[in-house]
RNA sequence: GCAGCCGUGGUAUAGUCUGGUUAUUACUCUGGCCUUCCAAGCCAGCAACCCGGGUCCGAAUCCCGGCGGCUGCACCA
């Protein structure tokens, strides 16, 4: 772990680079070079390739610009700010709350602006810096704020986070999975969040890519049919105890945190795993992660438990690079009342329930004599009673043998009006909002983290040692020396190569010995070499990047030879 | 956003205090030579004073503003 080398080399060798660097640039962007941008791509195949292949989900892609409703559906209009005053005299500018919990030592965190003004107002709060007068107090909403359409009035926002995109279909998407949970839906994507002051290059963006999975459940039923599999693999957490009471973080397998409480529910368990397998694969040990539990007061607005997969780098300490949410039913509830749209699904039981009940029958012949024109509204009455009023109106009844209704004047229900029945009747089931489970990849941090570890440094050399199927330049193609027929050769290895759909290097540009040394430093897992010898004996060298051993090939044979190596399945 | 330090080819740097010839050096990179494998050698070449303004006969160098980087503070649902 090196990250001054490492980031050294990304920036030498095309990997990352800093956005608009002839306007001397623009801090919280990054530009991907290509292999930067490759490899980006790379991580986010295997990331489709575990969730969509691997557990069934689906893709979906929305706009990244959202009108305003969405948002302020979401609480991110509204939650999603500090609230911000200026100096007048100076210009300095200060977080309000800040200065004035400074000023009067009380806490004031969430008070509405209105209320602020009026304590900076009676306070006689002023600059802390030159004591001048300070201004009105603002939201600062940390959204990018733009105009839909020509007429301006139409506010939207670059979205914050590409989960809304998903649970503002979600009406569409439980039609297309036939109305049964649990499911679920993904979306990768730039989100954007316009950051005061964004430092540590690619870990703090102020445009980022997400891969998120939405995972719609039964609140009821938060078990996952694969956690049998998996529940005994270990777990390193530092859970709200832990970190409470400063304690040692504990290893312990995924039934013990089921059981105990730690973790509350099988589907979450079960998205750890997923998430540290997932970066497994990528090149990131277990060694380098931790999962944290949010604090509560940590937590974000919408979320009940959330728990951080967090990296170990040496710049930065740990970073978080994955979150997993369990946001309830905080965003469907709160769209469909922005909205007025049930975004509800149906639950049947396993089995009809049969619930008794009693009913009541009303005797239509005795009503008229009796209430004359109120005879109706006295059904509708009845009919609207619940089951708890029914049995209140039977007991009345029997006991009393009347009953008072008392709509705009007093109405007697006698015992003749009305007789009751036992009945059972069958539900198939009820109504419910799910809840969602939320992984959360930060796709720029995990790339930034996969860089950091795979970068290895040896005696001999210091390189990328990519896991071979994320690697952005699969084969790099060496004659040894620019001549033909050696360059003729390996031309032609390099176009079958190419065609079978490998990322291929040519080159012919300076010593062999420089040539392996760039593709090692690249991360490039196999070289070939082309000498005067393939010419007569049609084979050439491939050698391994990590080994640096080397054996011949028959050129025949080379594309079934780097297949089974790359172990490629299209 | 504030404070301190800093900004010279792709990289690392000399020169800045004390303004003055064609901006130093090394590596990298590109082309060439090389019949044999791990940054070799030889020849040739590309390539820089963060941006804007000011002072001055003259600015990489001094002054002002901006942008960016690092560190600290603040911020990071």
């Amino acid at each position: 772990m090196n990250h001054e080398k490492m980031t050294n080399v990304s920036r030498k060798r095309g990997f990352l680079w800093p956005s608009y660097e002839i306007y001397s640039g623009v801090s919280g962007f990054t530009d991907y070079g290509p292999l930067g941008a490759s490899l980006k791509n790379n991580i986010m195949q295997k990331w489709r390739k575990q969730y969509i292949v691997g557990e069934g989900f689906r893709e979906i892609e929305g706009p990244t610009v959202m009108p305003k409703e969405v948002l302020k559906a979401s609480g991110h209009v509204d939650n999603f700010t500090d609230p911000m005053c200026k100096c007048e005299d100076c210009g300095e500018v200060f977080r309000a709350d800040h200065i004035i919990e400074e000023a009067i030592g009380k806490d004031v965190e969430s008070f509405p602006n209105e209320k602020l003004d009026e304590i900076v107002l009676e306070n006689n709060i002023s600059c802390s810096e030159c004591g001048g007068k300070l201004s009105k107090i603002w939201d600062y909403n940390l959204m990018f704020k733009t105009q839909i359409g020509a007429k301006g009035n139409k506010i939207g926002y670059m979205r914050p986070e590409t989960a809304q995109g998903i649970f503002i279909l979600f009406k569409r998407l439980s039609r297309y999975f036939g109305g049964r949970l649990p499911f679920g839906v993904v979306q990768l994507g730039k989100a954007y969040r316009n950051e005061i002051s964004p430092r540590q290059g690619v870990i703090r963006l102020r445009e980022f890519t997400q891969a998120e999975a939405e995972i719609f459940l039964n609140p009821q039923d938060k078990t996952h049919p694969k956690f049998e599999n998996i529940k005994d693999e270990k777990f390193r957490l530092s859970s709200q105890d832990v970190q409470k009471n400063e304690k040692e973080e504990i290893v312990v397998t995924g039934q013990v945190a089921l059981d105990e409480g730690i973790i509350s529910s099988e589907m979450l368990i079960y998205q750890l795993y997923l998430a540290r397998k997932f970066l497994y694969d990528i090149g990131i040990p277990d060694e380098a992660l931790r999962f944290r539990q949010h604090l509560p007061g940590e937590m974000a607005h919408y979320a009940l438990d959330c728990w951080d997969v967090e990296c170990k780098t040496d710049q930065y300490g740990w970073v978080e690079i994955i979150g997993i949410a369990d946001r309830g039913d905080y965003d469907l509830s709160s769209h469909t009342k922005e909205s007025n749209e049930d975004l509800n699904v149906y639950i049947p039981y396993d089995e009809p329930k049969l619930v008794k009940k009693t009913v009541i029958k009303p005797n239509m012949a005795k009503f008229g004599p009796s209430f004359k024109q109120d005879s109706p509204k006295v059904k509708t009455f009845l009919e609207n009673l619940n089951d708890e009023e029914i049995k209140d109106l039977k007991a009345a009844i029997d006991k009393e043998g009347k009953y008072i209704i008392k709509l705009d004047k007093d109405l007697e229900l006698l015992a003749e009006h009305l007789s009751f029945e036992e009945i059972e009747e069958e539900v198939k089931g009820e109504k419910i909002t799910p809840h969602v489970i939320e992984p959360s990849f930060g796709i720029d941090r995990i790339l930034y983290c996969t860089l950091l570890h795979s970068f290895t440094e040896t005696d001999e050399k210091d390189y990328f040692k990519f896991e071979k199927t994320i690697a952005p330049i699969e084969i790099s193609v060496f004659p040894l020396l620019n001549k033909t027929p050696l360059t003729k050769i390996g031309f032609e290895i390099t176009e079958n190569l190419r065609k079978e759909g490998f990322n291929v290097d040519y080159s012919t540009a300076g010593s062999i010995g420089k040539r392996y040394a760039k593709s090692d430093e690249i991360g490039v897992p196999l070289a070939i070499t082309v000498d005067f010898d393939s010419n007569e004996t049609d084979d050439v060298t491939v050698r391994y990047r990590d080994s640096e051993k080397q054996k011949r090939i028959k050129i025949d044979e080379l594309n079934n030879f780097v297949e089974n190596y790359f172990n490629k399945k299209d």
